[in-house]
Order: structure tokens, then C-alpha cells, then sequence
DNA sequence: AGATTTCTTGCAATCGATTGCAATTGCCTT
DNA sequence: AAGGCAATTGCAATCGATTGCAAGAAATCT
């Protein structure tokens, strides 16, 4: 059978090929094979048979070159500009899973591109203009928050995962930084710490927002927040971590980490130090990744629902590309206690 | 300046608008784009420079349909049948990574797919005759063999990630899990265990080889190597390990997990049971993920490196891509001794 | 100056499927 | 039996870019 289709593979190539088999013409076979009603029953399933038979399967690109509809929704991932070396980071891989499942469910297929905006100024209009795609899905801002208005004003089918700013104009979808922050550092200060740290990268907009919420807090109950700076990459991050964690014991007894894998990095290089978390120090992380149920103790963190978030982030895509408008969507995070605060 | 791209997007959408403009016919515009030798210097730069003031790209549905070549390469993951549930395996997302990166370097788009091989039975046939893509990479044997091995005499731009064997007519590229498998157990021996149990599916062709190797191993010490069936899905996962532990402790002193998150999974469960690792139970991963360094005490697992395997896959699908015929590659794991064994 | 190259450019066919319009066929009505 | 209507089907234009061929222009050679 299978056997048959192979070798059959190249007499049959074209929609005019299976024409002249079938003693119809073109434009008879495309409409039986795109199931129009037009098409007399009988004739349509000796197109069928026949199309089946060769394992014939209309060309794709023509298709869509006529139709003007790819069916492709592109995704693309802005790499910052810090980090050179491949983005691993679970949580945007987990989403991409998570959009790929969901587009595939919605009939679309996703094109992947990761782009470094630094390197090259033009990073998005390349891929929305070249015909290829009917809509983009970008995976994180960045520190393209500006490009990414100017874009949102002339090409409508976008929608970006990240933070969200009062009276933006690119649709986001997100998760309420500012709110999981203000969970982050409650569960702390309720756990007893009083010399609270928050670990990560400022400049990111979304970390930002979940520095600020936890300062918030903090502030209300007359505690200081202070900075660590620490980056996402792979390689250097744990050095980083280590370098830090070597300055945190005895200065401070309640850490919120930006990220799980920070958090985890975190937890593995106290324990090295003979740190007793969460006696000692009390460590909140965000993210909920599988993983942070499996470290010991388990991390106590703020959720994002990440296949939530990827049915939402296609389904407004899916609406703008059909020229609906929509509002962005600003999902709640859910503080979730395990072990370690 | 970006701002007035936008605002021209509708006026030169296509070739012929921008020939217009520019006094010259069709033909010289997309000579003079593709950076063609024929076209006269002044009228090349004029043609660029009005492009780029109106924001033009080429529609590249026409240009791939024309050409008969689309630049793109499908990457099709093949879904266990067991596992209803997304993929969220650490292992292939961070390989999916590595493809994007190596293939957007070399110039290619990379479309995704996900597939579901048993609720589909014509999975990949779609794919490859869509016209939509140039090669396709399939991420993952599954327990679709035998199919691969059919496509494989028909479609030559193929390459799979997955287990090698003997005289196979598709493509693969991976680890030699028989020999990680020796490895594995060559090191739990050296650290002392005598009574082996291997923790994984033997069903999916990769593990079984590394079971395989391992119990060569075991065999030739004169011991034996026991058998205790684990699934990946990431919902049911930390249950079944925490039922596979309680029973481990007495009748067990080393074990070979068949992935680093089923370690993971066996570490944070046997500590939760207050078993000593590495004094009372030694245990070896493989795949050398980042976390695996994370752990406490750090895992000792078998390394495959992820990033030269993308690159060898992509390496192998060009060249078939481009007619040549490649055999497949098995790469050699490394044994990375940490503190778990 | 006349002949021969060498550059540039335009023309028109082509990639493969889709679709509006017109033509054909067959069936029903009176 | 003739006219009318609906159901099928074919024809040809179209989507937008590419490219072989040939014509025209400019430059070089004898």
C-alpha cells in the first residue's frame, strides 16, 4: 500500500496530473478534493480513490500563493542581547510546546524563528512581511517594548507574551507580575523573614514588575527589598549564583527569586554552603516548573499557567487574524507553599 | 523612518508595484533584489533604496513556488501513545532549541509539528508532501520504526533523532546508548552497588539499548540487573517513582535511571525516605541535563551532547537535501561522575 | 568607421492550485 | 415535445516572483 504510494511518487505530482487519470479536468479535481459541494458525488469519490491511490497531495505553496491564507502562524523569540549562547530556558520552551499543541488543534502550523533584535535592528518585519505567515506570536518582549508598538500600529495579527503596561498598544498576554510579586514577598514576611533579597534581572520588563509588587510589600510592612542582580544564562549562572549566595548568609533571611531555575540554582548552592533552607533562609521562586515540585525541600513558589496562557495567546491570535480586535489578557498567578518559605 | 514603512505597506505590495516605481520592468526588480551580476550598478541601487523607503519584501509563497525550493525544514515530534499529555521532556524541547538555532544560521525556517502516531496512522505523509518544506527532521523514534524505514526508501531529505540499528535503511542520528548503558553500570559497580535495577520503559528503543548495555555489564561482574518499568509523563511521574522507591531500599544498592528527570524524580523521593545517596544507594542518570548539576548531591549521569547532535542532524538533511546520500551517526556518550555515584 | 562583444533590460512563460463565469448536460414541467 | 431550471464541469485568468531568450544599448577591437 504505502509501498505503492512511494514509488508512484512521481507520476503523480500535480493536480493536472491526477486530472488527466481521473478524465476530469483541473479545476474539478481541486474542488473535489477540497470537498465543494459543486462536485457530482460520483466524481468526487473516483477523485478520491484515484488521489489516494497515488498518495497524491496538492502542493501546498500554490495553494496558499493563490488562496492569499498560509495557514502558518509564526512564533518568534527575541534572544537578549546579554546572552549569546542558546536560549534553554524551560519556561518559553514549555510554552512553545504548550502554543504548538494549540495551534495544531486550531489546523495551523507554526513556524519557528529565533532572532537576537540587537544584532539585527529588522528583526520582526522580515518575517511579517515576507507572505509566509498569517499571524506572530512573539515569546517574550525583551527590551523591544518600543519596536514592538511601532509594529502593533500597521500589522494587526500579533499577540506577544510578557508584560502588560497601562494603555500599551500591542495585545499581551500575561501573567500579573506585579500580583505574584506582592504574593512572593507576603509568603516571607508570613514565614518570619525580615531582610529580604530578590534575585534576577531588572531590566527585563516582566521582572521588573515582580520586583516592584514585592517592594510593595515589603515597604507596607516597613521592610527593605534589596537587588541581586543575576542573569538567566545557561553557563555563567550558576557561578553567578554561587558568587552571590557566598554574601547572603547572615545578611539577609528571605529570598525571591525572579525564576525557578534561579531559585533552584539558588537552593543547590545554599545547601552547598550548609545553609538550612527555609530555617535559615526562606526562598520563594516563580515560574511553578515540574521540577520545583522534585527539589528537597520542594520550592514553594508563584504558578503561571502556562498551557492556559498558550490557549489564550492563539485563541486572541487566531480572532486578529480573522480582523477582529482584541484586549489584552492579564492572567492571575497562584502562590503555591511547598517547602522552602 | 520605521514609522513610514508602516504607513506605505499597503501601496507596494508586490514586484510589479515597486517596477513601476522604479521605471523598469519585474524581471530587473527581483534581479536586482536577489542580487543578481546582470543588473546594471545605478539601477540596482535605486531599486534598493526605494524597497527599503517603501518597506518592500517579496512575497515568499511566489518566490518558494517558483523556485521549487521553500527553505524550510519540518520538525515533526512524534507523540508516545501512552502519553496523552504534551511533551514537556526537557530533553527534546532543549534539542528542538539547538535545531532552531543551527538551522536558522544556515539560512532555513523551521516549521513544527506534532503528531500523534497512533490516533493517525498517515502522520508524516502529510507532512513531506505538502510541498511546504524542503527535509524533514522527526525528533524521536517513538515506536514507529518499521514506518520510518518504509518512508525512508521513498523520501530521501529525512534524518531522525534516535537509536541506531544495525543495518537500518532511515537516517539517525544519536547517542550509543549501549555503550551509556555500559557506562552506567561500569560506574555503579566501581562505586560499590551490587544489586542493580535499571528505571525506565524498555519499550521505547533508546532505553532498551541502554537497559541492554547496562546489563551486559552487570552479567560479566556476574550480577544481575533488575527491571523497574517508569513512565515520562510528567503528571503520573513522581507518583509511580514514589511507589518504585518505597520498595527499593534493602533490595536494591545501585540504580541506572534511563533519563536525568527520572533521577531527579528518584532522588527527591528516596531523600523524602531518608535514604542515604551515594552511602546506602547509588544512582547514575543520563542525558547530563543543566539541572543535573544543581542537585544535591550533584547527579552523576551519562552526557549526550545535545548541541553537536543538532548540528550533525542538520549537517546530514542539508546534504541530503541537496541530493547527497549520508549514513548515519552514532555519537559516543561520556560518563560525567558527580556525587550520586 | 564598421564589426564584434559585452552589458542591461524587457518579454513572456512558468511554478501549481483556485475560482468566477460560461457552457454543457440532464431532468422536470406544462 | 419544447422550454426552463438546476446541477456539473470546463475554460482561462489569477496569486507574485523567477528566469531563459532575445532585443537594444554601449563599449571594444580591427
Amino acid at each position: 500500500m504505502s509501498q505503492d504510494s512511494s514509488s508512484d511518487q512521481s507520476s503523480v505530482r500535480t493536480i493536472s496530473d491526477l486530472a488527466r487519470l481521473a478524465g476530469v479536468s483541473a479545476g474539478t479535481v481541486s474542488r473535489a478534493l477540497a470537498g465543494k459541494s459543486l462536485v457530482n458525488t460520483k466524481t468526487r469519490e473516483k477523485i478520491e480513490a484515484l488521489a489516494r491511490e497515488h498518495g497524491f497531495r496538492p502542493n501546498q505553496m500554490a495553494s496558499r500563493l493563490r488562496r492569499q491564507k498560509t495557514g502558518v502562524i509564526g512564533v518568534i523569540i527575541p534572544l537578549g542581547h546579554e546572552q549569546k549562547q542558546q536560549v534553554s530556558d524551560t519556561f518559553f520552551l514549555t510554552l512553545l510546546g504548550h502554543l504548538a499543541d494549540e495551534l495544531t488543534a486550531r489546523g495551523y502550523d507554526l513556524m519557528l524563528r529565533r532572532v537576537v533584535p540587537a544584532a539585527d535592528e529588522d528583526w520582526l518585519d522580515p518575517f511579517i512581511g515576507s507572505g509566509m505567515i498569517d499571524g506572530v506570536i512573539v515569546v517574550g518582549q525583551s527590551d523591544q517594548f518600543d519596536r514592538l508598538e511601532d509594529i502593533a500600529d500597521g500589522y494587526r495579527p500579533m499577540v506577544v507574551w510578557g508584560q502588560h503596561r497601562e494603555g500599551q498598544r500591542h495585545c499581551v498576554v500575561g501573567t500579573d507580575n506585579l500580583l505574584g510579586g506582592k504574593l512572593a514577598a507576603e509568603r516571607l514576611i508570613a514565614a518570619g523573614a525580615k531582610r529580604l533579597a530578590f534575585v534576577g534581572d531588572i531590566n527585563a520588563p516582566e521582572f521588573a514588575a515582580r520586583y516592584a509588587g514585592a517592594r510593595q510589600v515589603a515597604q507596607s510592612f516597613g521592610l527593605e527589598l534589596a537587588e541581586l542582580p543575576a542573569h538567566l544564562a545557561t553557563s555563567g549562572m550558576t557561578a553567578e549564583i554561587a558568587t552571590l549566595m557566598r554574601d547572603v548568609r547572615g545578611r539577609f533571611d528571605g529570598l525571591f527569586a525572579a525564576t525557578d531555575l534561579l531559585a533552584l540554582a539558588c537552593l543547590g548552592e545554599l545547601r552547598e554552603l550548609g545553609v538550612d533552607v527555609p530555617a535559615e533562609i526562606k526562598l520563594v521562586g516563580f515560574d511553578d516548573l515540574p521540577i520545583a515540585q522534585q527539589t528537597s525541600p520542594a520550592l514553594t513558589t508563584v504558578r503561571q499557567d502556562i498551557a492556559i496562557g498558550a490557549r489564550a495567546i492563539v485563541d486572541l491570535l487566531l480572532r486578529r487574524v480573522n480582523g477582529e480586535d482584541t484586549e489584552s489578557i492579564v492572567m492571575p498567578p497562584a502562590l503555591i507553599v511547598r517547602g522552602t518559605a
